[in-house]
DNA sequence: AAGCTTTGCAACCGCATCAGA
DNA sequence: TTCTGATGCGGTTGCAAAGCT
């Protein structure tokens, strides 16, 4: 299918950061009018832009319900444990998140809590220890810990993160894990959550509040569609049994993040 | 103080998917 | 059933600010 036509071939269409007045501009409009068609919205509007351009505008930055400012230690330790459930489903956990959005995330993660996790010596993308020879060497000048012995959190390598190493070791052991196989824990999510909850003084109920596009509210046994999600997604397709181990990766990160 | 490097964020690009004709 | 336009989504880039030498 490729890419939407809305901008081809239409010359002098403003691309680059939006001014106040076109933010303005948006807002009045979508506020009085409903965004409709996006296609259609730049020139009902008023602007001399892409609908492509207005609409993550409108969504990620001029939306009433958008939050702003530094994520909390609860949403950051609800971010890595959803990664460490989707991967990298940054729409899927936004929906989590009251008031933040899916570029907000993924711009989070790849700028603070990959480097945080890489510091801890987390795999970023599998949620699993590293296991390269840099970290375990402990070598300051390696580049896992490249600017983050000196970072917020301060991790380097210790004996408590060997025990970790030990424990991940430990749960290499179980069948439905390979080592290139992202933790996607689909089957036991709400036992995962069930204990992020009890471990993290979040109930299920504290992510009800976010109505999202849906309107609905969203518990924490119903955080995840597992099931069609594991049914549609191919990263899901080798998880067998091993439900386990995701539960116990969620967990390890969220312990070391305490 | 100036130049260089790193960091963080906003925005764009293009593929995937959905929905309607 | 197929085609086409619209939208969703994730990856990547570019730039400004901050930090460092």
């Amino acid at each position: 299918m490729g890419r939407s036509p809305c901008c081809d071939g239409e010359a002098g269409v403003k691309k680059g950061p939006w001014t106040p007045e076109e933010d303005k501009l948006l807002v009045d409009y979508i506020q009085e009018k409903g965004h409709g068609s996006w296609r259609h919205v730049p020139k009902l509007a008023g602007l001399n832009r892409c609908g492509q351009s207005c609409r993550p505008r409108w969504n990620n930055y001029l939306r009433p319900d958008i939050k702003r400012g530094r994520f909390t230690d609860d949403e950051e330790k609800l971010i890595i444990h959803l990664h460490s459930l989707l991967g990298n489903k940054w729409s899927s956990i936004a929906t989590k998140l009251p008031g933040r959005t899916d570029n907000e995330i993924k711009n989070y993660w790849n700028t603070h809590l990959r480097k945080k996790l890489l510091g801890m010596g987390i795999d970023p993308i599998t949620h699993r220890p590293r296991t390269d020879l840099s970290l375990l060497d402990g070598t300051p000048s390696s580049s896992c810990f490249r600017g983050c012995n000196g970072g917020q959190n301060g991790a380097g390598i210790d004996q408590s993160m060997l025990l970790q190493q030990c424990q991940w070791d430990g749960m290499n052991n179980l069948p439905a894990l390979t080592s290139s196989t992202p933790v996607n824990g689909m089957d036991n999510v709400s036992g995962m959550f069930d204990g992020f909850g009890a471990g993290d003084g979040l109930s299920s109920t504290e992510f009800g509040g976010y109505g999202g596009e849906s309107g609905s509210n969203v518990t924490v046994d119903a955080v995840v569609p597992a099931r069609p999600m594991v049914a549609n997604d191919q990263e899901c397709n080798n998880n067998g049994g091993g439900g386990g181990a995701g539960m116990a990766a969620g967990a390890n990160v969220m312990a070391e993040l305490k």
